[in-house]
DNA sequence: GCCAACGTTGGC
DNA sequence: GCCAACGTTGGC
């Protein structure tokens, strides 16, 4: 019976133009808020599953080499998001007020960064076949992953490191 | 730049 | 509540 501190796994798509593995290193604590998700099915995954301690894929998308760029984890559960209350961000909106906020976020904590494990080396792995962002014309930005999908990722990533 | 997929919006 | 039009994502 899985319990409320069952580690769960994500993956979270950045575009590297906005926030990359190296903002992520490179930022206090190595800690990032994530925010800007605008879209619902995203936002309940970080309201309602994330726990603090979950694991992170970062993946670099819309990008020359989208792909997994390193691991992080959850390191703060949603609150929320203040870009959507600031008339200048391009991630305001209207609808949302103080009282009832529409959008939060969690925050994520740099594990490591990896080598890029490009899309096109997880499309070639019959053993990452299910995996959402795999999906044609998949855009959901944060998707759940499988732990044996997790552990062959991880694999992946150490079989490469020991060639 | 193209285009598939699909979420959102708004007229009815 | 339906659904067509529109906008966005994101790989290629």
């Amino acid at each position: 019976m899985p319990g409320p501190t069952m580690t769960q796994y994500w993956l979270m798509k950045s575009e590297p133009d906005e926030a990359s593995i190296d903002d992520l290193a490179r930022a206090p604590g190595k800690r990032l808020p994530w925010t800007g998700v605008r879209n619902y099915q995203a936002r309940n995954f970080m309201r309602d599953r994330m726990r603090v301690g979950d694991g992170v894929l970062f993946y670099h998308s819309s990008c020359a080499e989208p792909g997994v760029a390193g691991l992080a984890e959850v390191c703060r559960a949603a609150y929320p998001d203040e870009t959507q209350f600031d008339r200048k961000s391009k991630y305001f909106d209207p609808r949302a007020t103080r009282e009832a906020p529409r959008w939060v976020h969690v925050d994520v904590k740099l594990v490591e960064k990896t080598r890029l494990l490009a899309l096109r080396e997880l499309r070639a792995r019959p053993e990452l076949a299910g995996m959402i962002v795999l999906r044609p014309g998949n855009r959901l930005s944060i998707t759940p992953v499988q732990p044996q999908e997790w552990r062959a990722v991880l694999a992946l990533l150490r079989a490469r490191a020991e060639a």
